[in-house]
RNA sequence: GCCCCCAUCGUCUAGCGGUCUAGGACACUGGCCUUUCAAGCCAGAGGCAGGGGUUCGAAUCCCCUUGGGGGCGCCA
């Protein structure tokens, strides 16, 4: 059976780098009918928090990739917390076995030159540790040793002994180094297939060592590229946001991002760059991953997420959109959005053809489900305080009194015959009652706003607007 | 410094020795639609890092150079 995992260590929130690592992995484990695990690297203390392994989860979450085992929701190979196995003594327990069988030995260090090695042994120091020296577990690399494994990215890799060298794999705090963990906790976890960003490339060999010095069947490796910056610099905060998280308020489908994240360094099939990762877990293939570094393109990725928004059905839309809203903590929008369903429904719908992310969606489609909304500056300017404002408003409170068909054909004629009264131009015209009704010069299209308000909305508008108009006239 | 990985438009990618005057997508430019535009449609500009080989023939294979990235921690 294929067993996968991700494995954040929680310094820091999840940012897109690793939610594709953690894409791959879920994407594999899925195709194959396995199991995802997760597992959470916490033995770097200084480091490590609560709330940020909260936040990753919490990411992983929103972006639908579920594990099968972990920290929270248990499973057989448990714990799943580096920092509980190494309270369980699992890392002691293996650390010392490579000591009996000569493979890593105790380092010994000066009590007042912390850096300064005293001595090594195989033998347990028990008095030293007593007088409170630091003691740590040193891996002894083999000398002139090849190194080999297969990658599934770049190949048959080969590495030389002598160029990696020894190295620590217990701290004198107690707890495993990363290159020690790893091995152990993928073994005891029965993990089957690892796929991590190209920046463990060259660990590898100290972990195969370890495999090795144990007599444990290697597991299956894959390095990805690494996500990029603009300026082919490992992508940090300088370039922009990187946090999932940030992705999510700025109004980002988990759907979307997983899209963008997948078609980053993948071969496209057939042309077809839109797709759900979750509806095409069975196209997911390791021969379609580039093995090149990748640079993050926000734009890109702003319109792979349109194409998702005007993709989803408009129900499950509105339902996201008020989800969006609790996360923003806009929860009187929330309860309009909710009270008529239906209306709502054809909002979002006219206004998702406007937009990219779920922010935008906000911003365009608020004056539709408020009174209170704000005009823009520019409308008051060049529309409100003009002479023919209040001559056209009041023409158009008329009209629209009189209408009975408030079907977009209906909007349509009143708004075409209001128009040739010719008070001013069409174009002044129509922008003139586009920003009264949503007090906005870029909206959905005109007759299809003012269908969807309906009569008794856009009456109410075109009055409260008439009045400012007076006012600032 | 040592070890490793990578190299097609600005970006992601197709190409796996001839079908390449190198195809697609984002972005860009122009046009169309039009009541607005951040949506849609159409068109255009833009690339095989450089140098050696191999071959009748190279974007495709080999070598070197250059460039970019990674690792060499009691970080992961």
């Amino acid at each position: 059976m294929v067993r996968t995992r991700f494995a954040p260590s929680p310094t820091g929130y999840l940012h897109v780098g690793g939610a594709r690592t953690a894409l791959f992995n879920w994407l594999f484990s899925k195709r194959e009918r396995g199991k995802f695990i997760l597992r959470i690297e916490d033995t770097d203390l200084e480091r490590s928090t609560r709330e940020y392994e909260r936040s990753i989860t919490e990411s992983m979450k929103w972006l639908g990739l579920t594990w099968d085992e972990g920290p929270d929701v248990g499973g057989e190979h448990g714990p799943y917390r580096q920092s509980e196995r190494k309270e369980k003594g699992i890392y002691d327990e293996y650390a010392e076995k490579l000591v009996g069988m000569r493979k890593a030995v105790y380092v010994v260090y000066d009590k007042d030159d912390r850096e300064k090695e005293l001595l090594e042994t195989f033998e347990y120091p028990e008095s030293y540790i007593q007088s409170g020296h630091d003691v740590t577990i040193r891996f002894k690399m083999p000398r002139r040793l090849k190194i080999e494994f297969h990658d599934l990215a770049k190949g048959d890799m080969e590495f030389s002994s002598d160029d990696v060298g020894d190295f620590i794999i217990m701290k004198s705090n107690g707890f495993p180094t990363y290159n020690f963990a790893v091995v152990v906790d993928d073994h005891l976890m029965e993990v089957t297939h690892i796929f991590r960003g190209d920046d463990h490339l060259s660990n590898t060999p100290k972990q195969i060592a370890i495999y090795r010095s144990f007599g444990w069947e290697l597991p299956t490796f894959m390095h990805i590229p690494l996500i990029l910056g603009r300026d082919r610099s490992p992508l940090s905060k300088r370039h922009g946001a990187t946090a999932v998280d940030h992705f999510r308020e700025e109004g980002y489908l988990p759907e979307g991002l997983l899209n963008y994240l997948a078609l980053l360094g993948w071969r496209v099939v057939e042309g077809k760059e839109i797709f759900n990762v979750f509806e095409n877990v069975e196209d997911f293939d390791t021969s379609l991953i580039s093995n090149k570094n990748v640079i993050f393109d926000y734009e890109k990725l702003e319109w792979v997420n349109g194409k998702h928004l005007r993709m989803i059905e408009i129900e499950n839309l509105c339902y996201r959109f008020t989800e969006y809203l609790s996360y923003l903590n806009m929860n009187d929008l929330r309860e309009v959005v909710e009270k008529d369903k239906i209306y709502s429904m054809e909002v979002l719908n006219i206004c998702r053809e406007k937009v990219n992310t779920m922010k935008q969606l906000v911003d365009i489609s608020i004056p539709f489900f408020v009174e209170s909304y704000d005009y823009e500056e520019r409308y008051i300017e060049d529309y409100l305080k003009k002479e023919f404002s209040t001559s056209i408003l009041k023409r158009a409170i008329e009209k629209f009194s009189e209408n009975e068909d408030w079907s977009v054909e209906g909007c349509e004629r009143v708004m075409r015959n209001l128009a040739a009264e010719k008070i001013a131009s069409k174009k002044k015209t129509f922008q003139l009652i586009r920003g009264a009704i949503l007090g906005k010069l870029v909206t959905p299209g005109l007759f299809i706003s003012l269908s969807v308000l309906g009569k008794g909305k856009v009456l109410r508008r075109l009055e409260r607007t008439l009045e400012l108009a007076r006012s600032v006239r």
